[in-house]
DNA sequence: GCTCGATTATAAGGAGCGCTTTGGGGTATC
DNA sequence: GATACCCCAAAGCGCTCCTTATAATCGAGC
């Protein structure tokens, strides 16, 4: 077996003529060379230099050594290199994914920050809402997943690693002429019997469960994922709708009003990787980010 | 540092996406391979691997490593290989320097016997006398010389190795029509008066000492190291002279009469080398060859 | 829900390898 | 002839790697 110690001494001899030079050049002793050479031959089965009287040559055999040698150890230093470069976060890619609200918000932020901390890594995004994301993490499909739940901890990602963000709160829409547009806050049950304008599935989930708690069952005349077209019918008259705040941090609210709901409903906001995803430093960097990106 | 058996195991673990598959591939036990990873991932300084429930997928970094390892892998066994067919006999390149008996009578057939054992090697044939073939085998200009001695072992070539041939003997050479042409053998001494033509200029000095020993001073009439030329200047009576009988079995020897010399006059054929290059499987088979040449 | 089979991680033991130190032989140079 | 340099050989030591043995985890099937 060829090792690529064997090669760098068989280079370093070849490039000085003697072993107590390359052993210098090398940083180690030169019994240590002698030893390398004489197994590196054994390993050959026949002479690689030859000695007559002061200087050193090399036989055919050490010739073509030497000629292999350049190839192998410039392939092994790139590669080092190239996976230092990643370690080192000058290079990496991360896949993430994210929910509409999220992809507008954090993700801006903490990809500007990321790109102007580490130039050299690559992000790739793509929008899924939760459910999805999170399988979409397990199957491979991406590094990052920016997910959000309503309940409590206990939910379908126990075997992924979750970073919370921030915590979301959920703020009613009504148009600037409703009855109650000039009010502080409101409860869901004052809203019992307005028609609504429903957000993502699982928004649309959650309202239903919070209306069933506050005692009835809203009446939903729209639903769309698109969350300034919810604003845009509001707006125009067509429904009232709760919205997470982050949706409405990057959406225009002309013609609309938002109330504080009470009691407030929260939606927490998380990063989820894999967990031994989280140890890249691409992927670490990226949650990294995406926490700074939302304490702002 | 990352070694070539760092990127083996990793191959292996790619290619059958499990450890225990990758060891029974590789021939050693499942703890083997699972501590190698470790220590390639510490060396990477990064997560080459993600475990996402049952299967194993790479990361950024380990695809690149796998990558490299391809080209890294196939460049190593490729230098194998070819230093396997030098030590194996199946290529290698001998660079031979002969006098011109030798390589006109030894040299044909040890050289074809070489090529019909060991087709893949390459003889290259350069004619040089006995003193400066030794000094182009320590100048590395050669590595195999055949030579001769009349003298004792205690020569010019004490570094060297020495593989004896075959002791060639001197024969007088006289013509035709000369008064000695039909005895058996000759004493230096009764050619003391006659004019003589001279070979190589060893064959020369080994001459004037042999006439000296006899009491004379031999008259030197021609010199020349062109054999058949000796030859043809004593078939035309322009004297006399002793050759190798070497020289004399690849020469015609029309108009002349060999004579044996009494006392002989031996020479000592051998094959020289460096040590270290004795071990070189092409230079051992070179000299082996040479010497069943001479037996025959 | 439970057990079985397979896979992986961890710990301990032992063998092998490589490096260093030390001392000796050889050669070219002054 | 003395010196300096270079290489080899042997002994000691630490380290690395592999193996065996054992525990933990996961998925499949009853």
């Amino acid at each position: 077996m060829i090792e690529p110690r064997h090669l760098r001494v068989l280079r370093a001899v070849s490039a000085t003529g003697s072993f107590s030079a390359a052993a210098r050049e090398l940083g180690c002793t030169q019994p240590a060379v002698s030893q390398q050479m004489k197994a590196l031959e054994s390993a050959a089965g026949t002479p690689l230099i030859v000695r007559a009287g002061r200087e050193m040559r090399l036989t055919q055999a050490g010739e073509v050594l030497v000629r292999h040698a350049t190839g192998i150890l410039a392939g092994l230093t790139a590669a080092e290199e190239e996976i230092a470069a990643i370690a080192g976060l000058r290079a990496g890619r991360v896949r993430l994914v994210s929910f509409p609200s999220g992809s507008s918000t954090l993700v801006p932020s903490a990809l500007a920050a990321l790109r102007a901390a580490h130039p050299g890594t690559r992000v790739s995004l793509v929008e899924a809402e939760p459910p999805s994301s999170a399988e979409m993490l397990r199957a491979g499909d991406c590094d990052v997943a920016l997910a959000f739940r309503y309940g409590g901890p206990g939910e379908e990602w126990d075997d992924l690693v979750e970073r919370p963000l921030l915590t979301d709160r959920l703020v009613g829409v009504v148009p600037e002429d409703h009855r109650l547009a000039r009010a502080e806050s409101v409860s869901i049950a004052e809203l019992a019997e307005e028609a609504w304008i429903a957000g993502c599935p699982r928004c649309r989930t959650q309202l239903v469960e919070a209306c069933g708690a506050a005692g009835f069952s809203p009446r939903i005349d729209f639903a769309t994922d698109d969350y300034p077209a919810v604003i845009g019918l509001v707006a125009a008259g067509l429904g009232v709708a709760v919205l997470p705040e982050l949706a409405l941090a990057s959406a225009r609210v002309d013609g609309v009003r938002t109330l504080r709901v009470a009691p407030a409903v929260r939606r927490e906001i998380v990063a989820l990787t894999l967990p031994d995803l989280a140890q890249v430093p691409a992927v670490a960097a990226t949650l990294d980010e995406l926490e700074r990106a939302a304490e702002r």
